[in-house]
DNA sequence: CACTAATTCCCACTAAGTGACACTATATTC
DNA sequence: GAATATAGTGTCACTTAGTGGGAATTAGTG
């Protein structure tokens, strides 16, 4: 399960480093295999190995063909999938359109979560960041949060 | 059971000595192996001997995943959760995206809190100490708090 | 079919990370 | 109070990760 966050640069050719300490599981689970594709509630990108892509695009599929809110999910989510292959400096070419969606510049923020890596234009993710710890105490806990003991 | 507050230093590649007085205790219990993250609502890091970061990832993971509030929780738990190791001094490696979060400069607070550690930058901890200690009267307590007798 | 632009492959350079060791100040013991 | 031990921190050398750039290849377009 991948975790931690990394600052990292995208070349002018959009080429992005996966950092060194997370190649050799990937390599084991997929040959290096991954899908680049958009998260569709933020100006970010979701990389999965393909092996969990394979899940959650099958999840996806199975979504009610009627509902909007399905259509729409589909749309983006298979819509901007990538299919990518670490190349042998471990970098991954991330296309333009990707990179339009997400705002990248040439600085970068990957940050690990478990079954999937999130990529965000640092300035942007900063700012998110920044957002949220300015304000935690606005928004409502779910009822998980409010009792949760970290 | 980890408690008391020391004042460290950080050096210049980042590395942070853990006081000798845990270090037995974390090599016991998870071969010196901790996890390094970030405190989703100050700018502190906590510091998880591995067993304890088992514990915890557990339950954010299981946090619901639509959920925009528990989303971001985890964006920032699993997303700066940093594997470490102490070396054979008894240090651990910061790395930058954590020492940028908690703005940590050359001096270091850090405070035992039973399963985990905070680490602060002095400078911030000071701060931040002196206006809790000028105004605790000002949140309403939740109802645990209201009969606790210390 | 040829020309241009984009992409991939490969190599090289730099900076950051790692490990070992040494020094210093504080604490402990006799 | 002196000698000894140990914690905390600094430094040096070595390794390797990250990144940039040129050449070769492929794809797209008129």
């Amino acid at each position: 399960m991948f975790r931690g966050a990394s600052a990292l640069s995208l070349d002018d050719k959009g080429r992005l480093g996966i950092p060194a300490k997370f190649r050799d599981a990937l390599a084991e689970r997929c040959n290096g295999q991954v899908v680049l594709t958009v998260n569709y509630r933020e100006r970010c990108l979701w990389l999965y190995p393909m092996d969990e892509w394979d899940i959650v695009e099958k999840k996806v599929a199975e979504l009610p063909s009627f509902d909007p809110t399905a259509q729409e999910l589909k749309r983006f989510l298979i819509g901007y999938a990538d299919d990518c292959e670490l190349d042998t400096a471990g970098r991954v070419r991330v296309s333009a359109p990707l990179r339009e969606f997400a705002e990248l510049g040439k600085r970068i923020v990957l940050l690990g979560q478990r079954n999937k890596f999130e990529i965000w234009d640092e300035a942007l993710w900063n700012r998110r960041r920044d957002e949220w710890l300015r304000q935690p105490q606005e928004r409502e806990l779910p009822i998980e949060l409010e009792s949760i003991s970290l």
